[in-house]
DNA sequence: AAGTGGTCTAGACCACTCA
DNA sequence: GAGTGGTCTAGACCACTTC
């Protein structure tokens, strides 16, 4: 089936033969075409109707995934040396608009936490963490030099949904100083908001140099 | 099953009951068991092993997910006038590396786009494609000011293949002038190839002004 | 050899769409 | 009312893992 699209024998939106219609032509029961069909409708190769037909869907835009994961990994994945600064990790009121960002009362405290990870020394990105205290009470008891608070808050909520924002942004004085930056070079910063069924968990902010970071992902269907 | 995950009490790397155990248990037939277990498991909750067993995924790293479409679409979504000047509309022998990420012969010619993209009168992306004439021999007869070439790109290949890389980039004059940049504004650069079976049919880099853009995605399982 | 998941069958009932 | 896809059943054979 996937041939017949490809070859344009199916262009986008034609509707294709019915189920019982290619239980005959290949010679299959049903269930195995509509397991194939569904899995192909799955991947937004095809759509389908109830009642109506099984469609070839139109033509998708382009989706990106990139896989965001703990820095530490990463770079000890590519066989490179991982070292972690924590330039700040305290316990402080929250500003206004950093605490509706987790849904918490005028006055509530946050964690913050800052810190730089370095592949073989070279610093590669400074964190710049909130987390809600509910989520995790005793973050600030970890070291972070050996387990990321990344690692950390994913042992607490091992499935959490979120957010993120990925943008440029021009490099500041502090970020240039901590991230050892080349003059005008400026920072792709990833934001990323995280929670549960129950609560926001935390907000990140990960500033990246720009000529030692890139996202790289695959074009996918969907 | 996926409250018994949630709860915890299926922690990540557990190993479930078997299918033929999980049948008694919802009192459900094979089948049924076996697709919702295939589904999980295609949504990246589930591991399963033939021979060996059914597990809960380890968490997860996380996933963005971004769309990217085309810009003239964006913008109209939002609402905005679209509008669009194209610098450069030419044919031209393509250089020893853009031939390279084309699989093409030295010597071969190759099509140059540069484009400005501009919502609502500023400009908000510049594109600098190339594209493989044999994928779109009358690619230069078109016009942009009306249809992108994303568009029509995609309905010669509805269904490309590809990769993305996202980076932040400092200006060049060029894109100063050209995206009417702030001083000191850097540019988020997305650099992505597209391809069919048969051949690479473009590579594009759309950059984007730090200040007036910016990615946003979902974090999913998978 | 026993247990696991992968795949398939031939039939069934249902909710939905459209004429 | 005819045709569509959504879901389920009870059984089967297979390839793979582990002991």
């Amino acid at each position: 089936m996937l041939d017949r699209i490809g070859s344009g024998e199916w262009p986008p939106l034609h509707r294709i033969p019915s189920e019982h219609k290619l239980m005959a032509t290949f010679g299959v029961s049903r269930m195995t075409v509509h397991t194939a069909l569904s899995e192909l409708a799955r991947d937004g190769v095809l759509t389908r109707v109830k009642g109506l037909g099984t469609f070839v869907a139109p033509p998708r835009s382009h989706m990106t995934i990139v896989r965001v994961s703990d820095p530490a990994e990463d770079i000890r994945q590519r066989g490179a040396q991982y070292a972690c600064d924590v330039v700040v990790a305290m316990k402080r009121r929250g500003s206004a608009a950093e605490l509706a960002s987790f849904n918490l009362p005028d006055g509530s405290a946050l964690f913050h936490l800052v810190a730089v990870h370095r592949e073989n020394g070279a610093p590669v990105a400074l964190e710049d963490r909130l987390v809600n205290p509910a989520a995790a009470p005793d973050f600030l008891e970890q070291d972070f030099t050996s387990t990321t608070a990344f690692a950390f808050l994913m042992a607490l909520s091992p499935y959490p949904e979120g957010r993120h924002v990925i943008r440029a942004v021009e490099a500041t004085e502090r970020l240039r100083t901590l991230l050892a930056l080349q003059p005008g070079e400026p920072c792709l910063e990833i934001e990323r908001t995280t929670w549960t069924p129950d609560r926001v968990v935390t907000v990140v902010r990960l500033f990246h140099p720009a000529m030692r970071f890139e996202l790289v992902g695959a074009i996918e269907p969907r």
